[in-house]
DNA sequence: TGTACATCAGTGAACGCGCGTTCACTGATGTAC
DNA sequence: TGTACATCAGTGAACGCGCGTTCACTGATGTAC
């Protein structure tokens, strides 16, 4: 430890875990302001590093953007699978597996509302569906969101609730539906609603895909 | 016609409609590029006037793209028309009603497939379901797209085929499966699929929304 | 019908800002001998 | 165990860019007399 006082040793050198620390960074602004709000520059600074530190971990800003749109894709099927460790069990299995898919919906509803910048950036993405299962997109369950709707839809084909006709394509139709209601209470005409007009517009939305699948 | 051939006498003065052209060179950055596109310099650039005159018809760039958003929804409301006109009319009034609020989501989603930008631009607003029925949300049949579904909506409830207890809410329903759609294959994971498949899912949508609803 | 004048839609220059990205660099760390 | 050295994660300065917005202004137009 030497008493040199002249040149103090740079503190900065050698971060330890830079990219991970962008990339909460990220998820910061992303939840405060969306895709767009994940801003390279600002992201460094919070971290206290200089901006071109982050070439180092991602080629542009549009790697960092992707990179903290996978990690909110982890935090959407966090709340998923959440919502469908609470969800009351029933003893009939048939009537189980409805409740799991309802709870998967909640879930990503509630996501949508608790988290809307998050959720923006989640589904803002230059990806496409081939994509939809990578780990990366996985939350701590090991599990993307599509894997878990998935998953649920096939519980409900096993207990004889969804005929196999049915199944083919269902995850489209219960997506579609949920994703609709959460886009238009975020940023579209329903921005107004209260969170209990938000509830209970899940709910019926939930009914619709039940009957409707 | 003075020959005095110093100083020429400015073009730029007096545009004429300069509101309407901003207007229109909004709807034109809209389309190629969605909301952020919307950028008020560019409009001015386009039309050939100063940046800052623009100020004198738009508060600010937020008023130039809520005007522009406004217009936008009006361009929904016409394809949504323009589906409902093409529709094929059954002998029974039921059946009729029933194709016809078919037509008004295949417009939304032919809508969204063909205008990306600025479909995104109609549903980022600031502004909430109160104010979905302003004239300036309007297209050229005078109605806007919330009201187009409600019209929809009605007729399917007064041929009995949307009973009474159905009816309330339904909007929502049918609203959320069509935009999430929308959405998911605009920005989000079902961004790959084709023309033919979105047609494809847009049916099995429609299917869902009328056992559903 | 002619003229003075107020109005107000436009101009041109400038502001401060923050962005993404590139450049040549530095020096702490881990490894080979 | 000690030492030379390559690696590579960071620095600091700078770039060009385009944005929204404000300022003081100008001069064509419509209107009042």
């Amino acid at each position: 430890m030497s008493e040199q006082s002249i040149a103090p040793a740079r503190e900065t050198y050698r971060h330890g875990d830079l990219r991970q620390a962008l990339l909460t960074a990220g998820l910061d602004l992303a939840r405060a302001g969306g895709p767009s709000a994940v801003v390279l520059r600002e992201a460094t600074r919070q971290v206290g590093v200089s901006p071109n530190a982050a070439y180092r971990h991602f080629r542009d800003r549009r790697a960092l953007l992707a990179a903290v749109s996978d990690a909110a894709l982890g935090l959407v099927a966090d709340t998923m699978v959440d919502e469908l460790t609470q969800a009351a069990p029933a003893e009939d299995p048939t009537e189980n597996a409805r409740r799991r898919l309802r709870a998967v919906g909640t879930g990503y509803l509630r996501f949508a509302r608790e988290q809307p910048g998050l959720f923006r950036t989640a589904f803002f993405v230059p990806d496409d569906l081939a994509k939809a299962t990578e780990p990366a997109k996985a939350g701590a369950a090991g599990l993307t969101p599509f894997q878990i709707l998935a998953g649920a839809l096939d519980d409900l084909a096993a207990h004889g609730a969804l005929p196999a006709v049915r199944r083919e394509g269902a995850e489209l139709l219960a997506w579609s539906a949920v994703h609709g209601l959460g886009m238009l209470v975020i940023d579209g005409p329903l921005r107004g609603l209260t969170d209990e007009m938000i509830e209970g517009a899940t709910s019926k939305i939930l009914d619709m895909v039940e009957r409707g699948i």
